[in-house]
DNA sequence: CTTATAGTTCGATATATTTCGAACAATTAG
DNA sequence: CTAATTGTTCGAAATATATCGAACTATAAG
């Protein structure tokens, strides 16, 4: 397992990885999720899909910058990266996580 | 080709659905360029790419409410719904159009 | 009617993404 | 050391998306 991970730097977040990472219908429920909860780590969201497909997913959300992971022993902790978030696409989480996902199409 | 098209009403909008559309590099230039253009037709936004393309690209964001296709004789124009986006998912647009698309600097 | 313009639709190909099981790695408990 | 827990990595299969040329449709102009 990695024992290290790398986050992007704010400066480096792109627009279009961030948008392309939270749309998605899992990874969507696990920003929310996360939000609620403060700090998860990734069994706790896991629900009933693989490991290996939610480690694809916190690998996204990783690698375009908006969660952190912190290793506490063998516990992966996420937490979104809302400050880092805000300074460089000031409004775009608010909008998104204020958002009732809602609406019929698929 | 269709003398009609359908427009989602905002409260079938889904976010997923929105989110997915912008997430597009071609389509994001398309959006930012309609939004300092007011109204603009395909043709006027090709650049050098073939209008099937083009014309996949409008219906994504048709189909997910993004813009409204009119049709005026043999020019079809297309305009932002930021108005109905603004009420379905507030601060989203804002958001978007606010953002330097960025990435790693010069 | 003929031609030109604007845009769609179809079909094919290429590329990305998602999903999952199996094997592996790191840490902690006993 | 051994077992249990947490999560990653690899590889394969399925699905979705993007791209483009060619044929087509609709409207307008001559």
């Amino acid at each position: 397992m990695a024992n290290t991970y790398t986050h992007p730097d704010p400066q480096e977040f792109n627009l279009i990885s961030i948008l392309r990472a939270i749309a998605d219908p899992v990874r969507l429920e696990l920003i929310r999720h996360l939000h609620q909860l403060g700090e998860a780590n990734c069994s706790t969201l896991l629900g009933s899909r693989p490991k290996s497909s939610m480690s694809h997913h916190f690998q996204v959300l990783r690698e375009s910058g908006i969660l952190h992971t912190r290793i506490d022993g063998v516990n992966h902790r996420n937490t979104l990266r809302l400050d880092d978030l805000e300074k460089r696409f000031p409004g775009l989480m608010n909008a998104i996580l204020a958002a009732s996902s809602g609406g019929s199409r698929p």
